[in-house]
RNA sequence: UCCGCGAUAGCUCAAUGGUGGAGCAUCCGGCUGUUAACCGGAGGGUUGCAAGUUCGAGUCUUGCUCGCGGAGCCA
């Protein structure tokens, strides 16, 4: 007898199978039962007739609870009325686990109850499809630089001092060498990775102590930084439009089972080709003000500003040249104004915010130096770093992308939670 | 850190200051095409904790604990 997925059974229909699963939900009707089978890659409804089967066998199914793991077999056959289309004439059934009492039944639940239950939640339909659509995902950034001649380069994660600067970073004690500390960015690794094979990317978890709370913020989340030597700004946008069409488009393409079954509305990521728009902060200042926001120039965006941009145009929107004050030390300064460092930030439509961060790099070693003087940050730590000014320094650019809030807006989720299988927040690290 | 909101059965929620209920889940019974199946029955409670007001508190007051949303910070 063939052993298959619920996924291929388009290919065995009128032929006897076996599948092993989990009872997703049951129905009784006296004579006869209904068996919904979830096996990772569908549902798949199961028919026990009381007349076709052994009185054990068919009195096994009432013993049963919700997610009892089991085998079946029977004959596949076309059937419209069942999920999926296809339907198991069921001849047999065989108990793996025995499960009672599962904690998530088909009914509504509260957010806080699911996620102490996230290890079980992940079984959810819905949960299985934000899985799937991340893991496509994942896959397109790693193939967009993969074949643009990109290597991948691993940053560390316990580092000595902080990247920017500014945030608060998670510490730890590390051996006789004092504290170290969780990375909030690969980027710094990235430019010296950048000046030794020209074009890298990073990809890994980054961490954030801040005590944020708000569905755009968790405390471990991941991010992907592609970095390139002799770029400037408008390379840096050039790719990142470039790189997020790419992302969109195959995930549009490929995962519209996953979409449909998270009842997202895709027209408007059916937008997000190049070009995309592309304003300076001055013209985003003078957007909030049209609408009635007292903005003040020279501060940064935030979340509620981001949304008033970002709803003025029909797909992502790239915001230049901030003022270098509200900037990372290591920006480069606009030559035709001072007061502006050649930064972007991309906000995503509908209200999903920042989703890449990205600038040219300041490459002048003296300028460089006065910049971490200023802002008080220990020089000591960044000699390395200065060092790839001091040996043949070019213009560069990079970026980074956060990836749970990529797939939160692509899935069109609430709340970045579910973007990640199992997320930290200020309140949570469990399970 | 600041502002706002919340906590009642395993879960989701009701209950004018006056005997704490319903749906789902669980258990028992019924039904040969169910689609979060349905119908009948049963069990299930220190109303987050502590004090106060009151003849009487799930409900009003105060404190505490825990959580949620937002601000700041950022991807």
């Amino acid at each position: 007898m063939q052993k298959t997925y619920i996924k291929d059974l388009s290919n065995h229909v009128g032929e006897e199978v076996s599948l092993k699963g989990w009872i997703f939900n049951k129905r009784s009707s006296g004579k006869i039962k209904f068996i919904i089978l979830r096996d990772g890659t569908g549902l798949l409804q199961c028919v026990y007739f009381k007349g076709n089967i052994s009185e054990e066998v068919f009195n096994l199914a009432d013993r049963l609870g919700q997610e009892s793991s089991i085998e079946v077999k029977g004959k596949v056959k076309g059937e419209p009325r069942a999920v999926g289309g296809y339907e198991l004439d069921a001849s047999d059934l065989k108990v793996i686990g025995e499960a009672h009492d599962y904690p998530i039944t088909p009914k509504e639940h509260g957010v806080e109850f699911l996620m102490d239950n996230r290890h079980l939640w992940l079984r959810s339909s819905k949960q299985i499809a934000i899985m799937r659509i991340r893991h496509r995902i994942v896959k397109a950034i790693r193939d967009f630089f993969d074949d643009r001649g990109f290597t991948l380069m691993d940053p560390p994660i316990l580092t000595p001092a902080a990247c920017e600067g500014t945030s608060t970073l998670f510490e730890t004690e590390y051996f006789d060498l004092g504290k170290a500390y969780l990375t909030q960015s690969g980027q710094l690794y990235a430019e010296a990775g950048a000046m030794a094979l020209g074009k890298v990317y990073t990809f890994g978890p980054t961490f954030r102590a801040e005590k944020s709370k708000t569905r755009r913020h968790l405390t471990e989340f991941w991010m992907v930084e592609p970095e390139v030597a002799f770029a400037d700004l408008n390379d840096d946008m050039d790719l990142a439009e470039e790189f997020l069409e790419c992302i969109v488009q195959t995930i549009l393409k490929e995962k519209q089972e996953e979409l449909i079954a998270l009842e997202r509305d895709t027209t408007k990521l059916a937008n997000v080709k190049r070009p995309l728009p592309r304003i300076s902060y001055d013209e985003a200042v003078e957007i909030l003000k049209r609408n009635g926001i007292d903005f003040q120039w020279g501060n940064d965006l935030g979340g509620t500003d981001e949304t008033v941009i970002s709803n003025q145009f029909d797909k992502p929107v790239m915001v230049h040249r901030y003022p270098a004050e509200v900037k990372a030390f290591y920006m480069k300064r606009d030559p035709n104004n001072d007061k502006l460092a050649l930064a972007v930030d991309v906000l995503a439509p509908e209200g999903y915010g920042e989703i890449i961060g990205g600038s040219q790099r300041e490459d002048n070693l003296e300028v460089l130096q006065a910049r971490i003087k200023e802002q008080n940050l220990p020089q000591q730590a960044f000699e390395w770093y200065l060092d790839l000014r001091r040996y043949g320094s070019v213009p560069h650019a990079g970026f980074g992308l956060g990836l749970e809030r990529t797939v939160g807006w692509i899935c069109g989720l609430e709340h970045l939670r579910e973007t990640i299988p199992f997320a930290r927040m200020i309140y949570r690290n469990t399970p």
